[in-house]
DNA sequence: ATTAAATTTATACTAAGTCTAAATACTATT
DNA sequence: AATAGTATTTAGACTTAGTATAAATTTAAT
């Protein structure tokens, strides 16, 4: 509950997350700072993107892979993992309330919150000429 | 495609997977193996899983914890996890079709597979009272 | 300017899992 | 049954992702 204390390793880091279009891992993201000039230590930047995750300026996404990825947009939605090229695209559409009543319903519990992660075959995939 | 070669070791490791309540991480397995008096090395008892799990025989179920988990029912289900104590459940009521056909034409993929964790409060931490 | 608190840094450490090479166990063939 | 060939197990080294620690640095408060 303490106010949020962006340091310039902080700012620089959810800038960076910010202004992907992917969704990185913590090496890509180190990999990308350095590229940009930036030498953060390697535990700093992942104690930011826990910072930033906590504050909730971030999100941290666990697909199922080895490395977490991390991703600048908040609001909720989930993702879709090509099988082939591993590509990570957004699934913007919601689980539909009626569904989650279901769960909560059968298992007894009170549902916070789901995390969905969808595997399948990326349209470039599909359609492998150019 | 070469056929199913159920060693000693494997069948060990089935049995117990299938006899499980819950879904217990490899450690976990490691461990009630051992208090079933059997002795097999580290490294095969990740081999077997991951045998049994290429055969369909078992599931491996990536949470978004530290450690895999293992589920001894093989058909298409999903799970809850509570977030104060840590228990898994199953949740057997499978996505709305009509939700899977939007996601597929909206993010132009072939949906194959769909992973599902919820977290929650279950019964039990919700009512502390005994 | 002095002190205290927070953060960064470098590095050691941990946890989960894979890889490797030798030893052992199965299978098939003679 | 002996032999050779393949598959599996074993012990232990190694890898990867991430956390913990303690000293050095930065920032904030008095
Ligand atoms: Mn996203
Ligand atoms: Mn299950
Ligand atoms: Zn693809
Ligand atoms: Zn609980």
């Amino acid at each position: 509950m303490s106010r949020l204390n962006l340091t310039t390793q902080r700012k620089a880091i959810l800038d960076l997350v910010q202004s992907c279009e992917d969704h990185p891992t913590a090496a890509e993201i180190m990999e990308r700072l350095r590229m940009k000039g930036h030498q953060f230590a390697y535990g700093t930047v992942y104690n930011s993107l826990r910072y930033l995750t906590d504050a909730g300026l971030i999100r941290e996404l666990k697909l199922g892979e080895t490395a977490s990825r991390y991703d600048g947009r908040t609001e909720d939605h989930y993702h879709i993992v090509c099988k082939k090229c591993g590509r990570v695209d957004e699934v913007l559409s919601a689980p539909p309330a009626e569904w989650i009543r279901e769960v909560a319903a059968k298992t007894n519990y009170d549902v916070h919150h789901s995390q969905v992660v969808f595997e399948g075959v990326c349209y470039s995939c599909k359609h492998p000429n150019a």
